[in-house]
DNA sequence: GTAAATTTAAACACTTTTCCTTAACCCCAC
DNA sequence: GTGGGGTTAAGGAAAAGTGTTTAAATTTAC
């Protein structure tokens, strides 16, 4: 069976690009044009944002479901939110308000428009009051 | 673009085995065969380790593995351990104690208890002397 | 501004993965 | 032995992923 998730075409990429070496140098190196070699290169960056989101889905296996965050509403809103029904909960969130925000729009940029809540966002806690965004 | 490796199925299967139910009756739940559960949680398991090798690959990219912080070991042990084993190496750990076991719990809050490691924790070393935890 | 570096899009052939069924097999408790 | 839980194998259809080219567009550097 197949072990990481990258190719080995990828990798060799990676490694020379890790090297210092410019798409059009790779592409010489390995025979082909520079935009596969970008092509390449973005599907690496790509399998390995996969394989840290499929990580960070067994984590959300041993939590529960919070709360959701529903589309419209002012992300500053949501700490308060979020705090309220945890202490239902019995949990206590880890995270202060500030970090919590940050937090949030780390985890998922395409869903957040300056202030605003643009797309419904899950929001999950396990027992160490971590949070998960699905 | 999808986001984790692991398709609806295999998260679906993955979250009725952690609340216990047997492949048999996640079939009844999902309408299909208890041998399909049975393949679905399999490709699920190996999607899994495959996420965890690629991160790996990434470590090893421009760092070597160095030791290995075992279940159980007390945490404020683990730096001497660390920088016995990186001066075998003849590399130089960029962080001093107290910041490396900041580095360590900040990096992977959830594998430490107090001042117990909860789980093994891999460590990788580079040639700066940055320290990775897998 | 120009040239180099990078990114994107569309299209194609090819391979791999998924989900599914059916049928058989293993292990263990009773 | 029987039954429950789990696994494996073979086969098939649909979906997804990969490497590639070509051409155009965008960003970065001097």
């Amino acid at each position: 069976m197949k072990q990481g998730l990258l190719t080995d075409r990828q990798k060799e990429v990676l490694r020379y690009r890790k090297k210092g070496l410019t798409q059009q140098q790779i592409a010489e190196i390995i025979h082909t044009s520079k935009a596969n070699v970008c092509t390449i290169e973005k599907a690496a960056l790509e399998n390995i944002s996969r394989a840290r989101e499929t990580l960070e889905f067994l984590y959300t296996l041993d939590a529960v479901h919070l709360c959701t965050l529903q589309s419209g509403l002012d992300l500053l809103k949501a700490p308060e939110l979020i705090y309220a029904e945890a202490e239902k909960k019995g949990l206590k969130v880890k995270y202060d308000t500030i970090s919590l925000i940050n937090r949030l729009r780390d985890a998922n940029p395409e869903r957040f428009r300056g202030r605003q809540v643009r797309e419904d966002v899950e929001i999950y806690i396990n027992k160490d009051g971590d949070l998960y965004f699905g």
